[in-house]
DNA sequence: TTAATATAGTACTAACAAGGACTATATGCA
DNA sequence: TGCATATAGTCCTTGTTAGTACTATATTAA
């Protein structure tokens, strides 16, 4: 117990950072017409020929239960279809409809502009030094889930 | 435009790095039957003599609108109470009944020490410029949204 | 083949989350 | 004073979010 809760102001940092990334981002994304998660699936499924659910909520972080509603209202604005996969009876294949290629091809250069300023302020170098980072805090959680 | 969206993996470091500290704290939380939401108002009201919904939700990260819900919750539970603010007609004081009291002064040194033990690994130099990058990297948004 | 087990997705519940309309109260200024 | 504007909190709507139970299909092994 060499450590006095120094982890405190980490952690409210780490939501502060968290939240105010999404904030900033949900932003743009709502001026385009869609959630932060709808647009994580538009995202997620642009340039691809489809995938399954399962793929599309590891790849989105977003879990099963989610899915079905979130692809659900996407499909009843016609923006992702849905197809039976034909070497797995249990398994569908979500993919972008023909207006949502359409969709994806405006709104994902924007949204990547849109970001880009916010980072324009740091070095390649910084930004990957801050990924390391990350990716060791998060390495934490990891080990001690399993003890 | 020299930046070739090199950011984007970092953008998913935060996001993974945030959901897996928020399922590690919140399975401890669960299983003190309380949600995370929930432990943040306990942990946030604990030790104060009560404080209106304006501050309550600077301090959580929680909305107005999400508040109002929780704190009912809450309080159908007797574990928070509301009174008027003597000040300002429009205020209500939330604070800890005794009950809530009680709570508080059993889950928030437990969590501590489930939380201690997932950062116990990470010297404090390290925790201390964790913090410093998380907090470089939150001004990228500020500066960013006032543009 | 058949039984046990695992997996993909759905349905349902409780709770959180953001935003906007609304009410009541406060505050600033003419 | 009295009006315009701002603020605190509620209510409502839409949309996640996690978890559990459930159905249907796959897979494995006896």
């Amino acid at each position: 117990m060499q450590n006095k809760y120094t982890f405190l102001p980490l952690i409210r940092e780490l939501a502060q950072c968290y939240q105010e990334f999404e904030a900033y981002s949900a932003q743009n994304q709502r001026s385009m017409g869609l959630t932060s998660c709808q647009f994580d699936i538009i995202a997620t499924l642009g340039n691809t020929s489809g995938m399954s659910f399962k793929e599309l909520g590891q790849k989105t972080l977003i879990t099963k239960g989610t899915l079905t509603g979130v692809v659900d209202r996407l499909r009843e604005r016609k923006l992702v279809m849905r197809s039976p996969d034909p070497n797995d009876g249990r398994s569908q294949i979500v993919g972008l409809t023909e207006q949502g290629v359409a969709l994806f091809e405006t709104v994902f250069p924007q949204q990547l502009d849109y970001l880009n300023k916010a980072f324009a302020s740091l070095e390649e170098s910084e930004i990957e030094h801050m990924r390391q980072v990350l990716h060791r805090l998060r390495g934490v959680f990891h080990f001690s889930e399993a003890v």
